[in-house]
DNA sequence: CAGGATCCCGTCTGATACTG
DNA sequence: CAGTATCAGACGGGATCCTG
């Protein structure tokens, strides 16, 4: 298969770095697709569906979307105050690559796993045994969501 | 656009999850990317070509992608020693999604530095002044190799 | 309701030293 | 050459308290 794309080399190191920085975050990337999926979004709604995420998380990460220009942070200065997060059509468009991303892992899965479960049959198995429920169980919340 | 893929929702999260842990990890998304431009190295090429990667760092790194089946790692039994890692069939699929992210990253890369150079304009501009040179470095580095 | 400020602890990572 | 083992510091991220 053609793996050699457009540009595969030097020129966009510097550009890829913080793309990989963003993604790289699991919270941004269940932001990212939860507010892709049905739009706006206020803080506690997102907060409440993706579930275990610290109000801490929540609000750095979209902290950093927003500085990225992949979301809007709308205040409507009422009483409570009312804040919609949204995505820009940058945030959209990132949404291809990570949905492509997310294609590859669904198309592999199996044979990531076997891979995994044969590595760690061969050799000590006692690494990576069973990742915390903070890690897995949020995550299932959301995209169940 | 339509961002919408084949199975955008709920079936694949626990699928991504491990993938996005894996080129969350920015040393993996290096390796990958020089294993598949040039084919086998051995672990003291990578880690010269990647620049300021700890031995340590390159060897997590290493056994996370064989145990996830993206890299093969042969041993020869010479003296000295001669280990070669190389992109499974796998791995090499993985490039495909990890360059399409490195597309979008180039094609919108002076959207979100605009971004950011505003946000931080209008906010605090004391955070994320100058990243450290061991993160822009080693990453140039590496893809100027 | 939205989020800023703190405290605190576990993990990640780099530097160093040692082994086959 | 290709690692493993150990130590120490930086950092991420959760819990908690408090404000507009």
């Amino acid at each position: 298969m053609d793996v050699t794309v457009a540009h595969d080399g030097p020129e966009d190191c510097a550009a890829v770095k913080p793309v990989l920085a963003r993604i790289g975050d699991k919270w941004v990337v269940l932001i990212v697709r939860l507010l892709g999926r049905k739009g706006p979004r206020r803080f506690n709604e997102l907060r409440r569906e993706i579930g275990t995420i610290s109000q801490r998380m929540l609000t750095l990460s979209l902290r950093g979307l927003e500085r990225d220009g992949l979301v809007t942070r709308t205040v409507h200065p009422t009483i409570p105050p009312r804040v919609e997060y949204e995505l820009t059509p940058l945030g959209r468009s990132l949404m291809v690559p990570i949905n492509a991303l997310g294609n590859w892992a669904f198309a592999h899965r199996e044979e990531m796993d076997a891979a995994r479960a044969r590595f760690d049959r061969l050799h000590g198995a006692a690494e990576a045994p069973a990742p915390p429920a903070a890690a897995a169980g949020p995550a299932d919340a959301v995209f169940k969501g």
